[in-house]
DNA sequence: AGTATTTTGCAACAAAGTTGCAAATCCAAT
DNA sequence: ATTGGATTTGCAACTTTGTTGCAAAATACT
């Protein structure tokens, strides 16, 4: 567990800097997916172009994954263990934004259902984000 | 259906003016979801500003709805008359992002299935992008 | 340890979005 | 149709967000 954002970067071939442990272990560390914004408040001695850059390796090497939300900015989280070892993305989970407490989480137990298109229509990714109240701000 | 444009705005509350009128038939001619910078480039006489503005606007009153896709562009589309008769947001349907030609459609016909969230989680809204092949990129 | 490669920070820039305010436009009531 | 009040527009200035090139620093390899 010591060194868990350094073996992930090594998996994922890629040299093990202190800014990418420092932002992998925010993700590591957080319940909720993050914009660029987080991450720049968080590790404020990084600057602003290192977690662009880092933010966009991740994303390539398949570390992390961008999420489209109603409120227009993007947001990141980790993929699932599967992901970062076998490279493909399985991102075949339902995200949650809570519209109280506006944070966004993968709700990886719930997966998306699957939709016929119409015909010519071919398919390769499926988002599904759901607006509502999560379950801390709920009563 | 000569002054479409000027009735949805009076439906809506909303005064009359020229760059209403100009957007909204934009809107109303336009097979697919547009971005601003879309409306920007068709209706160069209109400041930038006003352009960002009317939209809002737009959104406000549920005229348009907006669409998050996986390319972090914000698009608009109409909504169908029965979202700006009634008020209320029947945006039940998948949108589809083309990964060739980059356009967004409204794919009205398919209704986004429901799916059983977590305890906790109150529903409210929910958002489904579909990225693929288009029927006119097909072949 | 020494060298080649990669990554970082800085500066400068480009694009996207916001705000305040005066001038122009629109609407409603004479 | 004209006038007066409210709304909308365009401009300017600004903030935020994202990008690019390059030299210095850190990392990896042998």
């Amino acid at each position: 567990m010591k060194n868990q954002g350094a073996d992930i970067l090594k998996g994922s071939s890629l040299s093990v800097t202190s800014s990418r442990k420092a932002i992998l272990d925010i993700f590591l560390g957080s319940d909720n997916a993050l914009a660029h914004q987080d991450i720049e408040n968080i590790a404020k001695q990084y600057d602003r172009v290192t977690i662009y850059r880092t933010l966009q390796t991740f994303l390539e090497k398949g570390i992390i994954h961008s999420i489209p939300t109603t409120d227009n900015i993007i947001k990141y989280a980790l993929c699932s263990d599967m992901c970062i070892t076998t490279g493909h993305h399985h991102d075949n989970h339902v995200h949650f934004l809570c519209d109280d407490c506006g944070k966004t989480v993968c709700l990886d137990e719930v997966s998306i259902p699957n939709v016929n298109l119409p015909k010519g229509f071919v398919k390769k990714e499926i988002n599904m984000v759901v607006n509502g109240i999560c379950n801390s701000c709920q009563k």
